[in-house]
DNA sequence: AATGTTTGTGCAAACGATTTCACAAATTGC
DNA sequence: GCAATTTGTGAAATCGTTTGCACAAACATT
């Protein structure tokens, strides 16, 4: 391994001065730079991070936490697509990320207490929101640099945070529905300990209501997965005496099940019933019918938690914030218009 | 930041005795360990992981890399769930993961340089494998340790890596649809240069010949990805004028954009085409009809290129192993009998 | 010409661990 | 009961950086 006293003794300076061309520190006149450059790259020189970071006590690396894998989600495309967009803003500000990798909630609490108190990253980005988390109880305590991606249980303005309008974007989309003369319309959620679906749902309710429809609560399904239990449900609501128009459901993955069950009971999408849903990934577009869906901008959700928590580590006081990415509705194939 | 020293201070004892309680050495006194793990509860102290890498020269940590987002393949929830795979094992050892996050195929490289030269990472994992790689190219020629999920370019008896026998799955899955009375069927892939897939097809072609079948360039198709390019394709290949009555399709996700194009144009599945696929996403599952499709245990596949890089991390001289990850069929709704 | 300032560099002390060596005390073997 | 070994601990060097302080040389100011 070829250190920095390498480099100092191949150009005759001080470890000192190697150093300081490094940070490329003004004070260093630009010949001895240009010669310690030289020997840099004869020599293969490359900083050794672990002794700049004891010295330095900042590691340039980011946690990102993800769910513990009971929550299913994990196969959801969702976190691809917002690693990348973390990975973009910490590429670029040649900061590397580690990701969690416990399973169950505990081990997750005690990995985290290793990145924080062992110093392996400045900070964290939490994929997740639950209620009453010991670790974001944790990362409040040691007044640890973080993030949450989605809305957080309590001390919603306490916490820096970047989020969808889940509400709006929950009205915006069952107004659609309504706009195309559907007055039917149920929801299918996901668990109600989510706030995604408390909000989508709200919006969804708040919709209904300007319009003056009725909201009735046989008309909301909430079901872990889709697999069983998903099935009853959907049966349950087809069979009602007055079946819905029209679904908004909470997620692309479940419309993708909910679709399917749909037309296995003989239901043509959108001709018989129109589906609405929301996160607009790949397989929205894919499926037929391709579904009108919100694009929440997943990347930008990655991209925005990551600047956020970058600014908070290189300055510790920089302000709580409430980051909120704007979405929008992608029309295509998954309803029609109702005379 | 409570250090060593204040634990030393705090029991009475010095600096390397703490530390060799730490390291559970059995040359200390069982009276001295307890006292001094008791300070260390009493004050918090964790250790720095900077200072200890530093000297120990390894940093418990490997590298994943995952392909350039020029892959789209990124949305396939086979990233998460390989990563979870990872992540059972590093757990246990007490490793942690470090994601790579470089969007194009130089800034990939650049990447893997950092966390070599830069003793980020004791080894890495590639979660993908490309003709001529300059990425591979470097680590071999650096001797450092790695490992490949998939099959190798070049090389092949000299890299560890985790693959599946995908030649035999693509065989016994064609073999599948043979033996339920199918005759005419055809192959859907993706990009001709990846391995799974040219190894999928050569099973498939193996299968058909051993059962007398024709193979016909007809009904092989190769298309990137599943929008414009993919329908066309599909409908090439229903409107022949003898249509296969089985296809073969490369990966679950693609399976999902297929089945939809020909649903849409009026072919039922399992009734009219039988369709099988590889992957075995919880996708397949939710979908209707539910994909008859081979498992591959992704996330097996993610433990075992964990484990295998681990112990080459820890020991230089392991040798190359070839490792491959069984897979088995799930027979679900998606193929019928043929008269 | 004397003084003050700027410029460019080196010395040496951190940072927080691990580990080699040394050594006293306790134990064992005969 | 004495030599040899084992047991338990500490001192100090080391890992590869960064950085505060010092200081000489060059330059600027009167």
């Amino acid at each position: 391994m070829v250190t920095i006293k390498d480099v100092a003794k191949a150009t005759g300076v001080s470890p000192s001065t190697v150093s300081r061309v490094i940070a490329d520190n003004p004070r260093i006149s630009p010949v001895t730079k240009k010669k310690v450059r030289k020997a840099m790259k004869d020599l293969g020189y490359h900083p050794n991070i672990s002794a700049r970071n004891l010295v330095v006590k900042s590691t340039k690396a980011i946690g990102v936490i993800m769910p513990s894998s009971a929550d299913k989600a994990l196969q959801n495309p969702f976190f691809p697509e917002i690693l990348r967009g973390i990975g973009s803003v910490t590429h670029q500000m040649k900061y590397s990320v580690t990701l969690s990798s416990g399973q169950t909630e505990e081990e997750i609490f005690e990995e985290v207490q290793r990145m924080v108190f062992g110093s392996y990253v400045d900070g964290v980005i939490l994929l997740y929101s639950r209620l009453n988390d010991p670790v974001t109880n944790f990362l409040i305590e040691k007044e640890f640099p973080f993030v949450i991606v989605g809305k957080p249980y309590e001390n919603v303005n306490g916490i820096t945070h970047v989020d969808n309008d889940n509400f709006s974007a929950g009205k915006e989309i069952t107004g659609h529905l309504i706009e195309r003369g559907h007055e039917r319309i149920a929801f299918i959620g996901g668990s109600k300990d989510l706030f995604v679906t408390i909000d989508r749902e709200a919006g969804y309710e708040a919709a209904l209501q300007e319009a003056g429809l009725e909201v009735s609560d046989s008309y909301k399904i909430h079901t872990e997965f889709l697999k069983s239990g998903g099935r009853e449900a959907v049966e349950k609501l087809l069979s009602l005496k007055v079946p819905p128009t029209g679904i908004v459901v909470s997620d692309d993955l479940m419309s993708v099940g909910v679709l399917s069950m749909l037309e296995e009971s003989g239901v043509k999408v959108p001709r018989d019933v129109s589906l609405v849903s929301f996160n607009n990934v790949y397989l929205s577009e894919i499926i037929r019918p391709a579904l009108t869906t919100v694009d929440i901008q997943i990347h930008e959700l990655g991209v925005q938690s990551a600047k956020a928590l970058i600014e908070k580590t290189v300055n510790k006081t920089e302000p709580v914030k409430r980051i909120s990415i704007p979405h929008r509705i992608v029309y295509r194939d998954s309803v029609s218009k109702l005379p």
